[in-house]
DNA sequence: CCTAATCTTTCCTGTAACTGGAAGGTCAAG
DNA sequence: CTTGACCTTCCAGTTACAGGAAAGATTAGG
């Protein structure tokens, strides 16, 4: 498999595929002759998985950490679960964080006119 | 005022203070003799106006917008009322976002045994 | 008045996680 | 043999700054 068929069996831009042999999160693939690289399924499958990984918003370090407990037939589940429950944690922070972002700004809005007026309580309140 | 008195006042790091000066974003200060640079009270106001605006997630390209409406006596209060509206709608599309990541995440940690054997529904769900 | 500490300046680099693009080699089809 | 679709490497740009080096300015203390 070339670098796009692998990259649209992963879900993941050529670019993005090239990047995470790059930066070590995966294993650089082998060569061909000509210098292409070429992907077999097992090499897939981890890109697949640092993919969902991602999009559960774990940064590529955090990949790292799962990618490696993926491959490690001696883990624990409970190494898994501290990694995602710290994640979990985050997510939450950062809830907890828009939510109050979330109702003051609509106060804000609420209580502008948004007319042709200039006077408008969320600049004032910014001032 | 030298920039490390208009810093503290505003509640900004020096750099940032640097920062939105070269990229425009607040006019470029005067300069002393020796080339210090010199903040009065009103530049003082501006960068409290970013710092609140920042704070409410706005981007750097929406605090300008904000800021030049601030500066502007013929503003009208539906424009500001327009931005906010739509940072308030990004903020609400984020909350979504993070609380469909939670509730699944969520879901598989409580999933999870978290024991010493290596079976894991969070493995499972990524691979 | 000299010195040491503190401020200030500019400039360069690094962050996270890619994306876009240029210049050039490779491969299969017609 | 040429065209077009691949592939390669390398460099720059993105966001919003932070860190640090090297050097000039200012201020306080002795």
């Amino acid at each position: 498999m070339n670098i796009s068929a692998a990259s649209k069996a992963a879900g993941l831009p050529v670019k993005t595929v090239r990047y995470y042999a790059d930066i070590g999160l995966v294993e650089a693939p082998s060569r061909s002759e000509a210098g292409y690289r070429t992907y077999d399924d097992v090499a897939v499958r981890k890109l697949v998985f640092v993919r969902r990984s991602r999009a559960f918003g774990f940064s590529i370090e955090g990949c790292r950490e799962l990618l490696s407990l993926y491959q490690d037939q001696d883990r624990t589940s409970s190494e898994v679960k501290r990694i995602a429950s710290k994640r979990l944690e985050e997510i939450g922070e950062k809830q907890r964080e828009l939510q109050s972002l979330h109702d003051e700004l609509a106060h804000l809005v609420t209580s502008c006119r948004g007319d042709h007026l200039p006077d408008c309580p969320i600049i004032d309140y910014l001032a």
